[in-house]
RNA sequence: GCCCGAGUAGUUCAGCGGAUAGAAUGCGUCCCUCCUAAGGACGAGGUCGUAGGUUCAAAUCCUACCUCGGGCGCCA
């Protein structure tokens, strides 16, 4: 429909001598904020100097060249200095749905690009906890991850641990020196108060980072036997609970990289760029001065010559581009970071790394408490671990309420599925570079603009289908309610919303689509009964349409629906 | 001090050059003998941080200022 009007379009201006392309008439046509102004219109303002006219006149004029609607359209009007579209509703309904349940989930799909993209994210630390703030950049990976593959590209993605470096060598410090009698225990909240009381007596007394720093070394160069071992297992306690919290999260990854295989690299790196001028000694440091960027100084090792964060990530990126040959590197990271990973970049760039170009930033904003930064350092936050039960226990009794009679292992599936897409939703619903405020309280609210309403509106929509007992796939359309016709424009831009999301690598446009699709759905059932209706099968096949781009969008955000709640 | 974000209803956010600024939540009222009330309907609630500028048109772009968050050599 939207092809046909800028194809009515080009033509009528052409005979008005303004030559157009057919991009840019589609930039300018826009949906009207209510359904009394049509489907589609243009505005004509901008072509009131090159003719020299009121705009007004102009549309009127323009809306003459077209001629008689065409038909696939009901009319095409003008309002001031706007052309309105009005699109033959019951057309486009009949399209709309077919097309939807003949191509199910590829509806919206697009083509192959044999693009490869490596896209990295999450990043946990070991000996540190995973707070609710990790969810973020974990649930924004893997939805964008999903949003790319639907584009057509390759993805690969990527987790990159960090499970060397200062903190750990604070972690082993401080459970060595004082909480030696305590057993290892593969408990999140233990290895995490661990760091967080080492971080605390580091403040307290300046002096003790020295211990710390001989630690650190040692775990640099491996001549310690025991400090090796206690590394090895405590490590490996981390990683078995982030596995399990993947799992839950229902996310994946193709590749694992760990911060330790970087540090050898790293200091050759260091000492190259050493030679080809780059960086330089400073202070007995290995630095990059990129003042003359504005990007300051770069530490790429310290003065004992252990390497740090920055000389791993160079080491990295030169793996992805050169190893991966990967076409995109998208790197989904903390915005804090933003001073790093421009120097990264920078980086690249001087040392002359082919493909440097591609790499790509997308900064995650903060989960902050109302009291302020969310830490795992300072031990203010919430553990992954402890919100998630919270919040299925919650879900269970919100179920019980409903369901007193539900099985234990359904019961089970049921809460977690829901809890998830309430955490997920509520982290990937705002756009990626805003602080997100987490209030507990919001968070298990379960009512209005929540993942929860949204798989109630998919359970309700999977119910009343059950129920009908018209099986026939056939349907036919007297009349369209505003409802029901408010809702096939709704669907019908499902392919827009996922292809301005992953031009913008932003789920958000996607979770915010979902809800409006959902609400106006919620909308349509109260106000056209399906069942029993002479409309029943038409209502039917739309219900079904729904469902489809639903499941769609939700599943682009890494939400499973339900089919029952 | 410099750099990067963000300032829209009591609160949390959408809108990011176009026609009357939208939701949710909280507050008030109504709707379960009728497809699941995790729902729907109605109402109150806004000088879009401030001041200039660009434009036929500014919440949206530019400049300055203010407020808040983040970052700025040996943490990651």
């Amino acid at each position: 429909m939207k092809e046909q009007i800028i194809k009515l379009l080009k033509q009528a201006l052409k005979e008005k001598d303004v030559e157009l392309k057919e991009e840019e008439i589609e930039k300018f046509l826009e949906i009207p904020p209510a359904l009394e102004m049509g489907d589609y219109a243009f505005p004509c303002f901008f072509l009131a100097e090159k003719l020299k006219q009121e705009p007004r006149q102009i549309a009127l004029e323009v809306r003459e060249k077209i001629g008689t609607s065409p038909l696939d359209f009901e009319d095409i009007q003008t309002k001031g200095a706007y052309i309105n579209f009005f699109v033959d509703k019951k057309e486009l309904a009949r399209q709309v749905i077919k097309d939807i349940l003949k191509q199910k989930e590829t509806f919206g799909k697009r083509k192959k690009t044999n693009k490869k993209i490596m896209i990295e994210f999450s990043q946990a630390n070991t000996h540190k906890a995973f707070h609710v703030g990790h969810i973020r950049g974990t649930s924004l990976g893997e939805s964008l991850s999903r949003v790319l593959e639907f584009c057509g590209d390759k993805v690969i993605r990527a987790n990159y641990q960090g499970d060397t470096g200062m903190h750990v060598a604070k972690w082993i410090w401080c459970y060595e020196k004082y909480h030696k009698k305590e057993k290892l225990k593969n408990d999140e909240s233990w290895i995490a108060s661990i760091y967080v009381d080492a971080v605390k007596k580091l403040s307290k007394h300046k002096t003790l980072q020295k211990e710390v720093n001989v630690i650190n070394q040692k775990l640099f160069t491996g001549e310690d036997k025991q400090l090796n071992s206690l590394w090895e297992k405590t490590r490996k306690f981390s990683l078995d609970s982030f596995e399990k919290i993947y799992k839950e999260l229902n996310t994946h990854f193709d590749v694992y990289f760990f911060e330790g295989e970087m540090e050898k690299k790293g200091v050759e790196i260091a000492d190259e760029l050493l030679k080809k001028k780059i960086a330089k000694l400073s202070e007995g440091a290995t630095i990059i001065d990129l003042k003359k960027y504005n990007l300051g100084v770069w530490v790429l090792l310290r003065k004992d010559k252990t390497v740090l964060y920055s000389a791993k990530d160079v080491v990295l990126a030169k793996k992805k581009l050169e190893e991966y040959k990967t076409d995109r590197n998208i790197y989904v990271i903390g915005a804090a970071q933003s001073l790093h990973i421009a120097q990264l970049f920078k980086t690249l760039e001087l040392m002359k790394l082919p493909k440097a170009k591609n790499c790509e930033f997308v900064p995650v904003s903060e989960v902050r408490l109302p009291t302020g930064k969310m830490s795992s350092r300072t031990g203010d936050n919430i553990l992954y671990s402890d919100f998630i039960k919270e919040i299925t226990e919650h879900t269970k009794k919100e179920i019980k309420k409903r369901e007193p009679k539900i099985s234990k292992a359904e019961l089970d599936k049921r809460a977690l599925k829901i809890s998830m897409a309430a955490i997920k939703y509520s982290m990937l619903k705002q756009g990626p570079n805003k602080n997100i405020i987490f209030k507990k309280e919001n968070a298990l609210n379960f009512q209005g603009d929540t993942g929860p309403y949204l798989l109630y509106s998919y359970a309700r929509a999977s119910s009343i289908l059950k129920k009908s007992k018209l099986k026939n796939k056939q349907f036919q359309i007297f009349n369209l309610k505003p409802k029901e016709f408010e809702l096939i424009k709704k669907l019908s831009q499902f392919p827009e919303v996922v292809l301005n999301s992953y031009k913008n690598l932003n789920p958000s446009v996607i979770a915010n689509y979902s809800y409006q699709l959902a609400q106006i759905f919620n909308e349509f059932y109260h106000a056209c009964p399906v069942i029993n209706s002479q409309q029943e099968s038409f209502r039917l096949a739309l219900m079904e349409a729904f469902r489809q781009i639903l499941k769609n969008s939700l599943s682009l955000l890494g939400i499973d629906v339900l089919e029952k709640m």
